[in-house]
DNA sequence: TCTGGGGTCCTAGGACCC
DNA sequence: TCTGGGGTCCTAGGACCC
């Protein structure tokens, strides 16, 4: 294993890389925060927590300066401010990461076309093919940290390894501003020694019950009987998981994969009331059927599955669905469904933490639409498009948004 | 400490069909 | 009259990931 530190300026060694590791990971570094820093540049070195400031909210991301303080994603912010009071807290602006992120996904395209974007700051490459003309991962790796450093001032670790999952985990162990390159035969031992929290899939739940067996580390998966594991894990993950513990991970990178769900939902500030705040819950459905079908409409999908997720004061969470006889993408639609299932969900007598909404088994079937008994709306939801377009979201609502006023606006 | 919002995948039971 | 087994679809919930 060869280590290139960007805080050491140490040089990776091209001579360690056998060229075995053919599949890269890249992960920027503390994204929101750093695309954040770009715009405030005077508070680099300072503790910084991207999150929107509510009363309950969680941070989405924190600087490394912070995280020294304990603070880490997903983490309460008044947790967060607890722990480090001088952070700065920034909104955040989802359109500057899209953007830096289309950048370095430009940057990326330079050296294959095999790209798999995970998420908004990740995806993995498959090099196999570009290293006649740019050399092994590597030295591939170190470019692109180079290249995404000079052209969009972000920094990012950089993985590679023989497998998604190890280069993956390389990438990991790499961060911050690191590169970590892992060729085959120096796989098992990294993972032996590895909690077994390290491999994807397994979270609180599964670590607590594979510890029930007495199994710590991925040494310690790996030997043991597989039936043993499955057990308790349940098949799929099972074998997954001994898999991975073997360094096995026949995944491809997949450049595009379709969308199997699109939905929005929203945590209110406070709890609503089932009776008294009726109408503000109403508003908030419609405008999260809305918001949805507006974006399976520019995604040219529709959905036969409409399904509600409702969370009560007490954090218990439910979930109902309808299948329709027709796909949809029609906003009253999805909404008229979300309110029965919501009404019929057990929970329309409690008080609401969450609302949300999301339509699943999409097709991109259109002709299918023709079929259903919503096209008097589809004309309407067409023309609201376009407005939005010319104009911005927000130009045209539904009067029912407009009445419930900004109770709603506000919630987001 | 008090828990966001976007998703994916798996399991399990029941309905229904052959 | 009672009882198969397999396959597929639907629904609910849970675990997990970023």
């Amino acid at each position: 294993m060869s280590r290139q530190d960007g805080s050491h300026r140490r040089v990776s060694d091209p001579a360690h890389d056998d060229g075995t590791a053919t599949i890269l990971h890249i992960d920027m570094d503390a994204f929101f925060a750093s695309v954040e820093l770009l715009a405030r540049p005077e508070l680099v070195g300072r503790p910084v927590i991207v999150a929107h400031d509510g009363p309950r909210s969680i941070v989405t991301t924190a600087t490394y300066e912070a995280r020294r303080h304990g603070v880490h994603s997903a983490m309460p912010l008044a947790q967060a401010r607890r722990l480090c009071p001088r952070a700065v807290v920034i909104e955040p602006h989802h359109e500057r990461y899209g953007h830096a992120s289309r950048t370095v996904m430009a940057i990326l395209g330079r050296f294959t076309p095999l790209i798999e974007q995970v998420s908004v700051d990740e995806a993995f490459l498959d090099v196999s093919g570009a290293t006649r003309l740019f050399g092994a991962a590597g030295a591939i790796g170190a470019r692109i940290r180079a290249e995404v450093r000079v052209e969009t001032g972000l920094v990012c670790s950089v993985g590679a390894a023989t497998t998604k999952f190890v280069a993956k985990l390389a990438s990991g162990m790499a961060k911050p501003d690191g590169l970590l390159v892992v060729n085959r035969d120096e796989t098992r031992a990294l993972l032996d020694p590895l909690p077994i929290g390290a491999l994807p899939g397994v979270g609180a739940r599964t670590q607590e019950r594979l510890r029930g067996l007495g199994l710590v580390t991925v040494a310690d998966v790996r030997t043991t009987a597989p039936q043993t594991i499955t057990r308790v894990v349940g098949d799929a993950a099972g074998r997954r998981l001994i898999d991975l513990a073997h360094g096995r991970d026949r995944r491809a990178v997949t450049p595009r994969r379709e969308e199997k769900s699109i939905g929005h939902e929203r945590t209110f500030p406070a709890d609503l009331d089932p009776v008294a705040d009726a109408d503000q819950l109403r508003a908030a459905l419609l405008d999260l059927a809305e918001r949805t079908c507006a974006r399976a409409r520019r995604h040219g999908v529709l959905g036969r599955t409409v399904a509600i997720k409702v969370r009560d004061a007490a954090f218990h969470t439910v979930t109902r669905s309808q299948t329709l006889v027709a796909p949809t993408q029609t906003g009253r639609t999805v909404f008229t469904t979300a309110w029965r299932l919501y009404e019929q969900s057990g929970m329309a007598d409690r008080p609401v933490r969450l609302i949300g909404v999301r339509l699943e088994q999409l097709t991109g079937d259109v002709a299918g639409a023709l079929w259903s008994d919503d096209v008097e709306w589809q004309a309407t939801d067409r023309a609201v498009d376009a407005v939005a377009e010319r104009f911005g979201a927000g130009a045209v609502r539904p009067a029912r948004l407009l009445r419930g006023g900004d109770a709603a606006a506000g919630a987001r």
